[in-house]
DNA sequence: ATTAATTATCGTAATATTACGATGTAATTA
DNA sequence: TAATTACATCGTAATATTACGATAATTAAT
């Protein structure tokens, strides 16, 4: 992303951005919106559904499980992944802080 | 970003992603934040509180711009900035519809 | 017409992201 | 033990982002 200044920002700051990093490729809402809708499933169930190589997929998942929206457990040879609860409760409450808000303008 | 594959994507995907990148940077987070508190203002207002450069910050602006959540009212030589009521519902909605699913697992 | 004030844009360096083939890894099965 | 399966990681090319100094553009004021 180019010369980071995250140092300069808010601790609730960098998160928000970080969360919402998540959601900000239209493969990981794609990955996330399955995980929402099986609740649980397995790297090869998304890989088949997305029009992307495995590579790939494995690479967002990783950025997923990072940031903590999704966990990983290792069922060999396979991983089940699902939505963590507790990172997309704070995803909901961090969103919804911000767009409650009243902003009345011109 | 590198290589992109918008096109094998879904528009509303595509679209949640565009809305969550005006939110995966603290820069940008802050400016909203910012427009959120003060209804409407100044570009150098931003610039003024933000520890970053004044094109620095103009870029980001010109970004969120793009994306349409903020709207930038030319009062010359200045520019009043204020947040776009119908993108920002536009947000609020998309993300609410995500986080609302169940999601229950492991 | 100059100057001043404010913002946008250009140019560019540093760094991050995205994508994928190839290869590695770990556990199961033959 | 060897092969298979499922996934992760490596290496790397293409491209995007971030940041900022310098400069352009626009309008008001002198």
């Amino acid at each position: 992303m180019g010369i980071s200044k995250t140092k300069v920002f808010t601790e609730k700051q960098n998160r928000m951005a970080e969360l919402a990093k998540s959601l900000a490729h239209p493969a990981r809402i794609a990955i996330l919106e399955v995980l929402v809708r099986e609740k649980a499933c397995f790297c090869g169930d998304i890989v088949e559904v997305l029009p992307l190589s495995q590579a790939t997929v494995s690479q967002h998942l990783k950025e997923l499980k990072r940031i903590g929206i999704i966990k990983g457990e290792i069922h060999p040879p396979r991983v089940c992944y699902c939505i963590c609860e507790i990172v997309w409760e704070e995803a909901k409450q961090t969103f919804n802080a911000l767009f409650l808000e009243n902003k009345l303008c011109c």
